[in-house]
DNA sequence: CATGAATGAGAATTCATTCAT
DNA sequence: AATGAATGAATTCTCATTCAT
């Protein structure tokens, strides 16, 4: 019976084995993308590559997308809890101290496992329903919302919603091409941080 | 390294005919792309639906891949001539309006096949040995480059490559995200020209 | 297969869990044929559904085909049940009245579960080693000779063992094709009584 | 994508070579079957008896199970042809021997390859949508009211389009009786006959 | 006895690519 | 050059069964 494609976990691991078991499964899936990319990440190679069984896989994920679904949220988890990091450090420090912080957070958290962040970024695309919008997204909004709102005076104009969101299109998409071309943290770091600051204090027209 | 994997065209479509089953070929492979995505992407199915056999994609293409470039590469000309339009007709107009006019083009050129371009930006970062830079690409720099010298005073500063190229990779991406929300063309030129306009401008700090 | 004639059940604690799990473990395995389909039949969705976990399903039967065996034994002891209160019943009726009577007990055994009982039939065909007669199938054979018994005088003719055992096929096959055909209760008893009765009485040349 | 299951042929089999395939594919699927069951039928095994590989089993049938629907198309299309045989041949004969004509040529037909057969016959269930009968089914009917037709008089009774139903299922049934009881086709005949007959001169009720 | 996580052989199906015609 | 039948490695996913806890 060809039920309806699952894409959400088929199990919840509730007991202590269980949750070793899939932390087994994304460890050895991230390291299957890594060492032989989308090409070679299949499900057999990841169980090989964990020890385990290809059964056990599909306990706990329905199909191979929801894995990679499960990686990318992990991914977006570190770079949310970074991020948050970075905004409760930078209280009381100046804006471009501030933007800053957020940006080594974002560098690091990107630069971690280069290889594997961008596999992913690139396959997220392919799975995310368009509009289905990770939860990790709005959370980041509302932190980069927290963030200027301190500043407000500073910047000395409001900044909606779409703006926050260009910027942080703007920064993923800067902090992705610093990695391709495999600039320096310092370099990537400051032309991130002019594309940033350009688009908040630059010269606004009426929309 | 073993027998490496071909990538560039078989065999130069010299004749009339030839070159005629090549925009068969690839405006096939457009078609099925769009039609069923990457996942019913298949040189069969292209074949199929340019109304040839798949030897003769063969003949032309010396693997899927090599096909798939090609029409990237088809896309990234298109892209190339619209922008070129735009900086030719640009000639004597203000920086603003020249800008927006090389954003309009670029939003005319992603939105006209939206879903095609789209999957093929995807496919794009499979595709592309991270070293290998399009042809296009540095043409583009060259295009950008020749624009801002137009307007080198106003700018007040010296804009060198780096700068160039954030700003290229900064409109595209604010360009694929509009399209990605469906934005209207107007809101998007306006959103992706205070980007750019804010790069330019921003405050800029010492290496 | 279990003894047949159960006595009486003492106390017997752990028996008696016993009998219930198994009872539970059939009542879900029928209910999971009749809700998926032979498609959907798995012991694992079994044990599910039963509420309790596969182990115990192995505990009771060595494998899937035992239980499923079981499932079809349970349907042709009901099978026989019912036709042994009809038979029982028209004592003392008509031929036909009797033969009604039995007819009516099966298309009543066969319809309760009509999604069930005919994925049973098709399963019947490739567990039983073709040999291996159920023991239900010996003792309709049986209730169906003290019925004729009792009207020997009005058949006129001997009937002997193949003959009852054409009868079984024929009313089986009716009944099936009836059920599949979704005809109403009389229409069907109606031509199964036609068939059976025109070969009780119609004509017969010697062996 | 998901495609909904097709169940017809992929591609019709217009070459020559391409008819011999099929015929291949046919032909070692039915031995399979016959040699392992429907336990180790499976379209790998298929291809492997064949001499061919699984991808040429593909090209022709979208799935297992339209390759099962082709050979239960096969079996009914040589009952049909042997049947419409010994309808010929039944003309000018009295209704007895056109019975036996028509019944030598089922159980011929079933006979001959009666392992394969039968596990046709249980797959049908299964693989047939309920409603979708198959064409031969209608074809059968009208041959069964020709020879019938014929003898009207004789019969005394009008035949309608449920008798003649009801006579196909019986006798199939009891053919399919006969042979899993491995009885010689004389004795089996003659029991077919009786039932037949029975039904056609036994006694009626209104309905 | 019960549990349910783990196993892994096995089966269906796809599709890039080849090559005889 | 074109054709398209054939290939078969590769991949996803299932599920009966086991066994440590």
């Amino acid at each position: 019976m060809p039920a309806k494609r699952r894409i959400k976990a088929r199990k919840q691991p509730l007991q202590q084995r269980s949750r070793e078991t899939v932390a087994v499964i994304l460890e050895a899936a991230a390291r299957v993308l890594e060492a032989r990319g989308l090409e070679g990440y299949n499900t057999n190679a990841v169980a090989e590559r964990g020890g385990i069984s290809v059964g056990s896989v599909y306990q706990y994920f329905p199909n191979k997308d929801a894995l990679t679904l499960a990686l990318i949220g992990r991914f977006e988890q570190a770079l949310l809890e970074k991020v948050q990091d970075a905004v409760a450090t930078s209280e009381g420090k100046s804006l471009t101290a501030s933007l800053n912080l957020v940006i080594r957070a974002q560098l690091e958290v990107h630069a971690e496992r280069a290889g594997l962040n961008r596999i992913l970024e690139t396959e997220e695309d392919r799975l995310r329903p368009a509009s289905a919008e990770p939860a990790a997204a709005s959370e980041l909004k509302q932190l980069v919302a927290v963030l200027l709102a301190r500043h407000r005076r500073e910047i000395g104009r409001p900044v909606d919603d779409d703006a926050i969101e260009d910027l942080i299109v703007i920064s993923r998409a800067m902090v992705d091409h610093a990695l391709q071309k495999d600039l320096s943290r310092p370099a990537a770091g400051r032309r991130v941080l002019r594309a940033i600051e350009g688009y908040l204090h630059g010269p606004v027209r009426d929309a």
